[in-house]
DNA sequence: ATTTTGTTGAACAAAAATGTTAAACAATTT
DNA sequence: AAATTGTTTAACATTTTTGTTCAACAAAAT
């Protein structure tokens, strides 16, 4: 899975090629075949995986009893932008595969939308609990939750503009900086005393 | 030529079919290799293309006389944004072009290079002069070319982002602004009295 | 008018990639 | 111990794509 993840991240769907995953991974082209009857199936599979973790690590925030709503936004925003700091590439790629395949497009919001949906509900739940309490600005769930996505993939969409322009900068301490940075504009997204 | 552009920046070098390319464009599969003996050559062909219309486009703004060197980088600033409105989705496809086959940034190196090193020489010759009459900050032509060809870049690759956002935006407007906005930015970089 | 060049269609060769199958054997489960 | 499941090798079938060739004909150049 390692290794079919990686080639096609690199070389993208139609530019990945069964028999060298295979070889690559140690194991016979037969046996991708045996479990996975098809080149797609196991893309889908790899997919999947990826959108499995990224579900986890973002929905179990929820799961956290007696955390005021603001802590878990907080939460929210590092672990989504924990994600994409372990998979740096994956945006540059899902965007290309939506628009090189349109099928991958269908499959992803299949796939992505339920988990969205899902956040949105439980957040929106607890906004308005917290709202109630002037804890926070009234708001949607859906917004926030768009401003949290658009801000942290931003921050890593530039980093290759910036390295090209600086290219002896620092990456570890970009992206410690950008980290704090977004959870700062988040906060004041929902900070019901500003603006 | 106009299809087969599309069909590469569309699915990819290695998505794209010489047999889809020919049809679609209305001449036979023989012709294609007729003149282009391998996809290879059909898509160097195309690109070469690409890059000597953004070289005219960008470098025939040296060739313009009795224009204040101020002028001249306002006028390219203009035209490198003008390239870019009329192929939003170059930078892209160059991006993951670049990834997914390393021998194709060889040919961006062997091919790119080049046109920047002229308009970076004959920009540095300007500013000198310029600078010396004090009409300009001192400084490093590649320097300010990098700045124009970042923030310009920018406004296309946020422009996906901030649609998936704001999805009634209009682009028109945006794109406007947005060139207007990056030549202002330019503009202070070179202006001597400032900072 | 003749030669060269451009173009097509159709067939086909070659290569590359995907997907299948069967025989043999190892590992695991029952 | 027997049955099931996992795995490999190696061959092969299929499909897809690329690249070639040739005969015929049109268009352009000489």
């Amino acid at each position: 899975m390692e290794v079919a993840e990686e080639e096609f991240l690199m070389k993208g769907f139609s530019g990945a090629r069964t028999v060298e995953i295979a070889e690559r991974a140690g194991v016979s082209h037969s046996m991708l075949h045996y479990y996975y009857k098809t080149k797609e199936q196991l893309f889908e599979h790899v997919m999947g995986e990826k959108l499995q973790r990224l579900k986890e690590s973002v929905t179990t925030v929820f799961m956290i009893e007696d955390m005021p709503v603001v802590e878990k936004v907080v939460e929210l925003v590092v672990r989504h932008f924990e994600f994409l700091s372990e998979n740096p590439d994956l945006p540059r790629f899902i965007i290309n595969e939506v628009i090189v395949r349109p099928e991958y497009a269908e499959m992803m919001k299949r796939e992505a939308l339920p988990i969205l949906e899902d956040a949105v509900a439980r957040l929106q739940r607890e906004l308005d609990a917290a709202a109630k309490e002037g804890e926070v600005r009234t708001m949607d769930a859906s917004t926030l939750l768009m401003d949290i996505v658009s801000v942290n993939l931003f921050s890593f969409i530039v980093a290759p503009i910036l390295s090209s322009v600086k290219p002896d900068m620092d990456f570890q301490a970009y992206y410690h900086a950008r980290c704090q940075e977004n959870v700062q504009l988040i906060l004041n997204r929902i900070n019901p005393d500003i603006k």
